[in-house]
RNA sequence: GGGUCUAUAGCCAAGUGGUAAGGCAUGGGACUGCAACUCCCUGAUCGUUGGUUCAAAUCCGACUAGGCCCU
């Protein structure tokens, strides 16, 4: 059995993986992005070694700062951790944000080694799409989106298979559990969140890492990192930093709705709870009649 | 009480006579190798009220509110 706590951050996903993974006696495995990178802790949400109660997490810390992860890897690394659990008879719970990850590891999507990667840098992007338009597939890129251009077109070229839609489950019973709280809820707990990640030395956190990596992808593209970039600089106060934090966690947090909702078909959607006992009990009460069938 | 300036969308803000730029926020959406990425869509008749004019957010008056100065 697997299971898949999906929802936008902040709704308490780690938290619901815990006590899942209690009662089903499961092993979680990582679903974000950025936490697979070791050293980012904080500005990650990432869960605490003693908040793991015991229970075997896996895709945790298993790059470096400056090390580049994608998706591919991903799906190479999270099947391989489903059929070693599987050998163990574990259930296994998947918890993270990432919803191309999910879905890449859970679903037929396709990827393929040694590919090449031509930048295209001599074309504009009305020149790409117009040579991806050549092969005629059933929905293109918006012609602003270059980088989905680019990729687009080096698959194709690369004869590697096109689908734009990847809706077919690659392992069977797979639970999708959908968190989802109303946004009023969900700012406030970001908002909530990123203070205490503040007071937890955030900052500290990152100056360990900034002058070591200055060109790492990590810190450069993670939310809670890379808006202290203006701040080393002199060009922003330790305020703004925060302020823009928590924009950006709340745009993250409503491209990750807007995923889950139109990517996945949940099999529950649980609403969020202040007693997250009740939650949890909602999932329970799920699963058990699951079980049973 | 006198003087003066301002009044455009939730916020910031262009526009000084011909039927309202832009940014942010918000909401919706896309998504097959950097996905905490990248990208798309999304709003007002210009404080109220008279007037001038073929035509006013744009000119004039009154009112209201706010800022500043004086007493």
């Amino acid at each position: 059995m697997i299971i898949a706590i999906i929802g936008p951050t902040g709704v308490g996903k780690t938290k619901l993986s815990i006590a899942l993974a209690k009662r089903y006696h499961a092993e979680i495995i990582n679903a974000d992005s950025m936490q697979v990178y070791k050293g980012l802790d904080i500005g990650t949400a990432k869960i605490k070694e003693e908040e793991k109660e015991g229970i075997p997490h896996h895709l945790f810390d298993i790059c470096e700062i400056n090390d580049i992860y994608t998706v591919y890897q991903y799906q190479k690394d999270a099947r391989e951790k489903i059929e070693e659990i599987k050998k163990r008879g574990n259930p296994i719970i998947f918890v993270g944000g990432t919803g191309l990850y999910l879905k890449a590891a859970l679903f037929h999507y396709q990827f393929q080694d040694g590919t090449t990667n031509d930048l295209y840098e001599n074309l504009s992007n009305e020149e790409l799409l117009s040579e991806i338009k050549k092969y005629s597939l059933e929905r293109y890129p918006h012609v602003n989106n270059r980088k989905r251009l680019v990729r687009l077109l080096n698959k194709l070229k690369n004869k590697e298979t096109i689908s734009m839609s990847g809706n077919e489950p690659f392992y069977k019973n797979i639970f999708f559990i959908y968190l989802k709280a109303p946004r009023e809820v969900l700012y406030q707990k970001i908002d909530d969140r990123v203070e205490e990640m503040f007071e937890e030395g955030l900052l500290e956190e990152i100056k360990k890492y900034q002058s070591f990596y200055p060109t790492s992808k990590a810190l450069q593209t993670g939310i809670g990192y890379k808006e202290f970039l203006p701040f080393f600089e002199g060009k922003n106060t330790l305020e703004e930093v925060k302020k823009v934090i928590k924009a950006n966690t709340r745009h993250y947090a409503k491209r990750q709705d807007t995923f889950f909702r139109n990517q996945f078909h949940a099999s529950i959607v649980v609403s969020y709870c202040e007693e997250f006992k009740k939650v949890e009990e909602e999932v329970f009460h799920f699963l058990d009649t699951q079980i049973h069938l």
